[in-house]
DNA sequence: TCTGGGGTCCTAGGACCC
DNA sequence: TCTGGGGTCCTAGGACCC
C-alpha cells in the first residue's frame, strides 16, 4: 500500500498506537534458549526450594492444567506433576528484551517501554513502513524470526484501548481496535477485564449496579467520582474509548522510587537476624541508589508479620542519603519504632523522593552560597548559612525532583534501567 | 505446604501557615 | 466567646500492574 492511501485511511489528528506484548516471556526465552523445552509444562517460579516458591510465569501447555501467575510452586504441581520448573534467569530476559525494544525502535523513536516485556508505540508518522496491520505483522514476524519470541500486538487510535487489543488474541495474535468498535467488542467484557480495575474495584462497582466495561461507558459520573474518586472519572473516559495519554520514551527513565525486599525463608523474631536482613536491604538499595547516581530524601520500610499483617512506615530525611551505612541506621530507628515484637515474615526498604546527586550540591553552591557570599560576605561559612537557612539549608538544596531522563540517566545504560521492575536477586549483577 | 518482588498512583487525616 | 477558609507538607494505607 503506497503512502497516501496509508495516510487517508487515518484521519489528519488521529494517532496509531501499538501495544506490543511478549506472550509468556520467560518462559517463552527458556524455550528459545533450549529448544527441547517447547511443547512442554514449563514454569518458571522463585524460591524453587523453598516453601515460599510462586509461579512467576508458565507456557501454555502448563495453562491447559490449571497453573497461573502467582500460584504457589506446590499447588501447580499438584495440578501438573510433569511441570518443569525452572529458577528466573534475569540476565536470558534482559538480553531477549533488549533485542525486542531494538526491533521496535527500527519502526519509530517514539517507543514506550512499560515493563521487561511490553510497551507502546506511536507509529502515526511510521508511514514509510507500511499500514499499521502491515507494520505489526513486520513486527511479529522480526521478533519471531529474529529471537524466536512471540508476541501480541494491538492497533488502536490510544494507549488504553491498543493494550485492550494486544489483550485479546494470544499467542501471535494482531488486533485492531477501532473506536467504532468499542460497543460491540469492549462494552460486553465484564469490569475486571478492564486494565487499570482489578478485584476491589470490579466489586465495589457491582454495589451501583455496574457489571461491564459498557455499565462503565453509561454510568453517572457523580456516582463514579463519588465511589472511586478521579479513578472513577478515568475509567469512564476510557469506557468511552478516551485516552490522550501520548507515549512518552523517557517515561521510564523517571524513577520515583527505589527499593529492595525480601519473604525471610522463615519467620524470624529474633532482632539481631532482622537488623542483619535490614543492612543487607539497605547495601543493595544503596548500591542501586548510587547506580541511579540519585540521593533518597525519604526512607520508607514495609514489615509484614507471619499473619500477612503489613505495616509501612515512611520518614522525610533532612539531608537526602545513599550509603548503606547511614540508610541502615535510619531503617533500624524506625524499625524499632514501629515493630511490634511479633515474628516477621517480610522485610523491605525502599528510597524514595530521589533527587539527583550532581544537581543537588550544584544548587546549593550556585544558588544559596555564592549569591549570598557576594551580597553579604559574612556568609561565607557554612555555619553562617545554617543560621540563615535553618536546618533547611540541605533540603533546599536537594528539593529539585527529578524530572527527566536528562538528569537521572547519567551514567546508566538503558538496556539496566528499564529493568528495573524486576528483582535483581543475582548480586554479581550489582 | 498458601500466596514474590519490583514499582506507580491516589486518598485521607493531621499539622501548620496565612 | 466562638470562630473561616485556603493551601502545603507529611505520613499511612490501599489498589493496581507486571
Amino acid at each position: 500500500m503506497g503512502v497516501s492511501a496509508v495516510k487517508e485511511m487515518y484521519p489528519k489528528n488521529g494517532r496509531v498506537i501499538l501495544h506490543v506484548d511478549m506472550n509468556s516471556f520467560y518462559a517463552s526465552v527458556e524455550m528459545a534458549y533450549d529448544p527441547t523445552l517447547k511443547g512442554k509444562p514449563l514454569a518458571i517460579a522463585g524460591n524453587v526450594e523453598e516453601r515460599r516458591g510462586i509461579i512467576v510465569t508458565c507456557s501454555y501447555e502448563a495453562r491447559k492444567f490449571g497453573v497461573k501467575t502467582t500460584m504457589p510452586l506446590w499447588e501447580a504441581k499438584k495440578l501438573c506433576p510433569q511441570l518443569i520448573v525452572k529458577r528466573p534467569n534475569f540476565d536470558r530476559y534482559r538480553a531477549a528484551s533488549i533485542g525486542m525494544f531494538e526491533i521496535l525502535r527500527k519502526y519509530t523513536e517514539l517507543v514506550e517501554p512499560v515493563s521487561i516485556d511490553e510497551g507502546y508505540m506511536d507509529i502515526t508518522e511510521s508511514f514509510e513502513f507500511g499500514s499499521p496491520i502491515e507494520i505489526a505483522g513486520s513486527i511479529q514476524k522480526r521478533v519471531l524470526e529474529q529471537l524466536d519470541l512471540p508476541c501480541s500486538i494491538g492497533i488502536a487510535p490510544n494507549k488504553f484501548l491498543a493494550k485492550m487489543a494486544s489483550d485479546m488474541k494470544k499467542p501471535m495474535g494482531i488486533t485492531v481496535l477501532r473506536k467504532r468498535d468499542i460497543p460491540i467488542v469492549l462494552w460486553p467484557l465484564n469490569t475486571n477485564e478492564m486494565h487499570g480495575i482489578g478485584k476491589k474495584t470490579a466489586e465495589k462497582l457491582t454495589t451501583i449496579g455496574i457489571y461491564t466495561i459498557g455499565d462503565i461507558a453509561k454510568g453517572n459520573e457523580v456516582q463514579l467520582k463519588t465511589l472511586l474518586g478521579i479513578n472513577g472519572i478515568r475509567i469512564r473516559e476510557r469506557a468511552n474509548g478516551i485516552d490522550q495519554r501520548a507515549v512518552d520514551p523517557e517515561s521510564i527513565e523517571e524513577f520515583k522510587s527505589i527499593g529492595n525486599s525480601t519473604t525471610l525463608p522463615k519467620d524470624v523474631s529474633n532482632q539481631q537476624e532482622l537488623f542483619q536482613v535490614l543492612e543487607s536491604l539497605a547495601e543493595t538499595v544503596s548500591i542501586r541508589l548510587k547506580r541511579k547516581n540519585v540521593l533518597a530524601s525519604s526512607l520508607g520500610i514495609t514489615i509484614r508479620y507471619k499473619d500477612r499483617k503489613t505495616i509501612t512506615r515512611s520518614k522525610k530525611l533532612s539531608n537526602p542519603l545513599n550509603h548503606k551505612d547511614d540508610m541502615a541506621t535510619i531503617v533500624k530507628q524506625m524499625f524499632l519504632k514501629s515493630w511490634n515484637g511479633d515474628s516477621v515474615r517480610l522485610l523491605g526498604i525502599t528510597g524514595n523522593e530521589l533527587v539527583d546527586h550532581d544537581h543537588a550540591y550544584k544548587q546549593l553552591d550556585l544558588f544559596s552560597y555564592e549569591k549570598d557570599a557576594k551580597k553579604e560576605p559574612l556568609l561565607k561559612t557554612l555555619s553562617n548559612l545554617r543560621e540563615k537557612y535553618g536546618k533547611n539549608i540541605i533540603e533546599n538544596a536537594g528539593s529539585h525532583k527529578i524530572d527527566s531522563a536528562h538528569n537521572v540517566g547519567t551514567g546508566t545504560s538503558f538496556n539496566k534501567d528499564f529493568l528495573r521492575n524486576f528483582p535483581e536477586k543475582n548480586k554479581e549483577d550489582e
